[in-house]
DNA sequence: GATGAATGAGCTTTCATTCAT
DNA sequence: GATGAATGAAAGCTCATTCAT
């Protein structure tokens, strides 16, 4: 017990210093050497645990999204809430998850333009669907009780809200820059991400046409 | 005469192939070799043209840039046009844009995130802050020409903006396969971009309050 | 203790070949590939044991250096000699010294006049400083004893005496032509370097004016 | 003409800055790249002019040779010297010819070690002989009008006058730090070669045995 | 299970030289 | 005669991975 929880936390450990360095830098950029230096273990160790480097990134990906999606199903499964309710519900998480989870997240975003990997692609894939199935029931169900007045594409409501959500995160740097804010990072992130939902919610609601009484 | 045509296609053809193989598989994961392979020369003359592969990649980025910059400025003078008319053929002239030159977006997205550059940093910063500076002359005079009767905050909408367009076009084959759409390629990007501008121009109708009478 | 030793041998075989290599060629005209073939391993090993060709050298120079200062003061400490009989062994010696490591001398000239190395400078300036205070030290006790009449100035000493060494060195092949002399290298050698100590210890016993009683 | 004159100055400039750099650096680790910049001449001129990198260092060596070989029979050739008085004048104006000629004298104590060049390894050979065949004249002329008492062997006489002159030029800046000597370097310089010249006079009077009446 | 040593393939860049004009 | 463009070869180095223990 004690060798396997060792073993585990350098595991998690390369996953959580290859996951920094990936985000910053880049799949490619990032070097097994960098990875194992930064992680304070032996090269051999990478292709020890993971087989590869390929492979410790299809590793860390899985890892993550398990991690991530098992909050949604949360969501959906109240009750208490109505749609827009839990619609809002899920703009915050999202975006409170994105704050919390930068380097993952630009890791899937840099993934998506660049990988050929079939087996990072799929997860991707399935990571998205379970999404857009997501928001369709979610709609449906809001039309269906009179919450909502339209229905919009699915498709292009996610590219709105995960588009917005990832551009602005990669954007932040430049903003900040551009409205020369000197705020120290995480009051800034606290606003930046605050404004974010606030902006979110009002496409939102006009995109499926919520009216407030 | 000749020989500098000849030298300028030259270069042009491997900033092209560079540009395609960046997009594709990232600056890392491109070869030097590699473009010099695709675009049919030496590998030296890489360094001989541009110094070295970062140098490549600055050079690509300034001249592309150049290029797109010229059409934005034509539209702002336009006087024929109020101020949603001139909104409504950005988003037009935009979404074009990205669909005729996905590579050099799909490669400006990636350098947002991965490079330590300072010089193209700059470039992308520049770029960047010359559309928010529009966007927010657009809004003022709007406002002032009582056309808008909101004025929402720029950089919240160049991410919804961009970040729509670039996540669209990124997850174009995975919608295609979500909606189990067998529509051929032309036909299909036709109606998928037509959508994406009906759409953006809707958000944005919303984001400025303008008010069709 | 197995493994230890194959790798100190390993890396004694890659500076011993690149000690005759770079003696012969000189250090820019050698190339890391022939080292690496020469020695028998891997090209990739020279990085990895050493960093890079230029701390292959630095490496090189710290342990030949180390090894040859330690005779040195073996001398001057013994009680039984006179200080005139210590010159004549430290000329039989160094030049002994000189002929038994002839490709370690030829780089050691060769940087003096070549290497902008900050760090090489610095190891044969120390190398240089511990021979002028040993001489240093000795002409003044000579002096002191009335072993020696005269006390010549120490750096001019030691500019003839490793100066007479190293370009007799060097043109040992040109001085063996000029005499016509055919006979093989070690017996020539051996007669050679013999000359030099009878010619070096006249000129030493003129310059500190030794007399013979 | 002025075409020659031109091309002819152009090539001087070539082997001006070619000697200074590859005194400095040495000849493989001094680029042609270098010297065509250093010289403000087209790349291709020093294989135009030349031939090639290594023919540039032929046509350096064998011009620069038959400019110095001259001033030697000059001074042979006075009868109102005897033959000590021409050593003297000798190797005072070696001393000087090597203070301003540091470079060429560089480049010939370094090709001596490394080249494989068979021309150049002929050239530096005639040189030397050269001063052989003057110094065994002298030194019998000297003996049979009895102004020397010995015949010391002419090569490691040569080795002795040239090593420690080129030896002591190379310690120069070792040696000031030694002393701990912060005079202006024209006047150290002055001195430095001043006492060079003694030292050398009055070994030399020793190894031929010349008498002070 | 864990690791330092070692490997071959590949990287970018620079080299001296030649070509086309 | 002179030169910018272009080339193949080779340079030093780093890569992800595997081997031997």
């Amino acid at each position: 017990m004690n060798g396997m929880a060792k073993t585990s936390s350098k595991q998690e450990m390369i996953l959580a210093k290859a996951e920094r360095l990936i985000a910053q830098k880049g799949f490619s950029a990032t070097s097994v050497r960098e990875i194992a230096k930064e992680a304070g273990v032996n090269i051999a160790m990478i292709s020890y645990y993971f087989g590869s480097k390929e492979k410790l990134l299809e590793s860390l990906l899985q890892t993550r999204m398990a991690e991530k999606q098992e909050y949604v199903r949360q969501i959906v499964n109240r009750t208490e809430m109505n749609e827009w309710q839990k619609f809002e519900k899920l703009i915050d998480e999202y975006i409170e998850n994105v704050k919390n989870n930068q380097s993952f997240f630009h890791i899937m975003l840099s993934l998506q333009v660049n990988t050929k990997n079939k087996r990072i692609l799929s997860f991707i894939r399935n990571f998205r669907f379970i999404y857009l199935d997501l928001f369709e029931t979610l709609l449906r169900s809001g039309i269906r009780h009179k919450v909502f007045t339209r229905h919009p594409d699915v498709t292009l409501l996610q590219s709105t809200l995960t588009g917005t959500i990832f551009y602005a995160l990669k954007s932040k740097p430049i903003y900040k820059q551009y409205k020369m804010n000197n705020q120290p990072e995480p009051e800034y992130d606290e606003w930046y991400f605050g404004e974010m939902k606030k902006h979110l919610k009002s496409i939102m609601k006009d995109l499926v046409g919520y009216e407030t009484k």
